[in-house]
RNA sequence: GGUCCGGUGGCAGAGUGGUGAUGCAGCGGACUGCAAAUCCGCGUAUGUGGGUUCGAUUCCCGCCCGGACCUCCA
């Protein structure tokens, strides 16, 4: 088995990975809180998380990957009120679209998909413990983690106690007794969501359903979690605090792996900004695999400029990867092959996914000289990253009804063989018109839909 | 202001203490009636100034530039 090595951003070096169990590897993912369609920023995580449980799954027997649904939350409420729409539809439609969109980026469904709101027990459990530890008090029918009572508050996100103190910008509530205290619990009005407690009707703060769910499905301790950069601080760093406290002897997530910010002309796409794009907007310009393939092209740990161009170039690169499975039509067999070693390597290199489609380009290129052996391996990577599992035929020329081109096709064919090459030429550029190239070979013309940029009418 | 990350050819993007993958684009050629696709070939890069070293793009320091976090955010 390859020995495969991640950045834990706990110590901020490369390491290998042991997991706990090497019959059951546990992993947690923060997902989306849901009360808008996912921006392609969102997307990111998915994909790049997606791509590290088919990995782990291809190296141990059994996995568990939980990614949550944040369905309670002042965001949410906030939209409600807005649009004058029920909490409950608004989080139901937008789990659907999470769901839809994510499907078209051959996201596979995590294990376990747990919501917030199905797991209050759990973290009104973990709040009376956290009482009882001497980590978290009530105030003013609030509950609130004492900072001050877990010397290693800090230690996730690279800063000390005093610094974050120094730099909270945020106004403090009288009923704090440390500035960084942070809600674990507070009071709903009866207009908002909201369970009965020790402390009076309320709802939970952002960050203990995380620590909730994971130890819910995960146990005390487990072997990884995931989210987004912007995550590790407060997020991360609370849920450590939380859940180090809450269970005393336990390591919580022992790797926490992080994905890099998406970026539109050099800034970070992010809500506040406005300058996302849903993954519905990307969907129409682009087929979900080419999407994926860009959020691919990049490691993960690195920020990534979302770019109209890269979207492009990204469909192009698939264009000839399944030039390279159609020439081969072996490549489309029942038995999967092995993932090539240089595939491999490259993945348990800490994810290096643009490695890892280097080696693709090599597979494709032996899969174009008639390597069949090439080819079958050509798909097996490509599942690995979840990429190329379509009928090449689809990719490129799609399920419309294509009578007329063949006609046209037809036609052409025929001012051929009386070399009228003017009256060839003129049907071939109607077609380019609307977006089909057509390809001469030896066993006849075919055709397949323009990539974006290429050639007329696109 | 504090903390952290990064600056590689036209663009995207890896690796590496010993003259730098891969892709896209470009150029030349083969193939083609012409194209497309494919194949062959070509070109251009390690922000900057020091240091360590036999040797640095890779390690260390300064500077410049970009970004992230410190507040909701994937």
């Amino acid at each position: 088995m390859p020995e495969l090595v991640l950045h834990n951003s706990l110590t901020r070096r490369r390491e290998r990975f042991v997991p706990l169990d090497p019959e059951h590897v546990r992993m947690y993912v923060c997902g989306p809180t849901v009360y808008d369609v996912p921006h392609i920023g969102n997307a990111r995580p998915a994909v790049v998380f997606d791509v590290l449980a088919r990995l782990l799954r291809s190296l141990y027997p059994r996995v568990t990957y939980v990614r949550n649904i944040t369905d309670v939350d002042d965001k949410i409420n906030a939209r409600a009120a807005e649009r004058g729409e029920p909490i409950g539809a608004i989080t139901a439609r937008t789990i659907v679209d999470y769901h839809a969109d994510m499907a078209q980026l051959n996201v596979l469904p995590p294990d376990i998909e747990p919501r917030a709101t199905a797991h209050i027990i759990e973290m009104l459990t973990l709040i009376e413990r956290l009482i009882a530890n001497g980590h978290a008090y009530a105030a003013d029918r609030h509950v609130l983690f004492a900072v001050s009572s877990f010397p290693q508050y800090g230690r996730l996100s690279g800063r000390s106690p005093d610094e974050l103190l120094a730099g909270a910008r945020v106004e403090v509530a009288p009923y704090k007794r440390d500035p960084g205290d942070f809600v674990l619990w507070k009071p709903s009005p009866p207009d908002l969501p909201g369970w009965d407690s020790p402390w009076g009707r309320g709802r939970p703060g952002w960050h203990i359903e995380c620590s909730a769910m994971a130890w819910r499905y995960l146990g005390e301790t487990f072997d990884i979690h995931g989210g987004g950069s912007d995550l590790i601080f407060p997020h991360h760093e609370n849920e450590c605090a939380q859940s180090f406290c809450a269970f005393p002897g336990a390591q919580f997530a022992r790797v926490w792996l992080h994905n890099g910010m998406l970026r539109v002309g050099g800034e970070k796409m992010s809500k506040s900004l406005g300058n996302f794009s849903t993954v519905r907007d990307v969907l129409a310009e682009a087929p979900g695999e080419a999407v994926r393939l860009l959020l691919l092209r990049g490691h993960y740990r690195a920020e990534l400029d979302f770019t109209a161009a890269g979207l492009a170039e990204s469909r192009r690169e698939l264009d000839r990867f399944y030039r390279a499975l159609d020439r081969v039509p072996a490549a489309a067999g029942p038995m999967p092959a092995p993932v090539p070693v240089p595939v491999m390597a490259a993945l348990c290199d800490d994810l290096n996914t643009p490695l890892a489609l280097a080696g693709l380009h090599a597979l494709a290129d032996a899969a174009l000289a008639g390597d069949a052996q090439a080819a079958a391996g050509l798909r097996s990577a490509g599942a690995l990253l979840g990429l190329l599992q379509a009928d090449p035929a689809a990719w490129f020329r799609g399920a419309g009804d294509a009578g007329a081109i063949k006609a046209a096709i037809a036609e052409r064919q025929a001012a051929r063989r009386e070399r009228d090459f003017a009256r060839a030429d003129a049907i071939r550029a109607t077609l380019a018109g609307q977006g089909v190239v057509l390809e001469d070979g030896p066993a006849g013309t075919t055709w397949r839909r323009a990539s974006t940029g290429e050639g007329a009418g696109q």
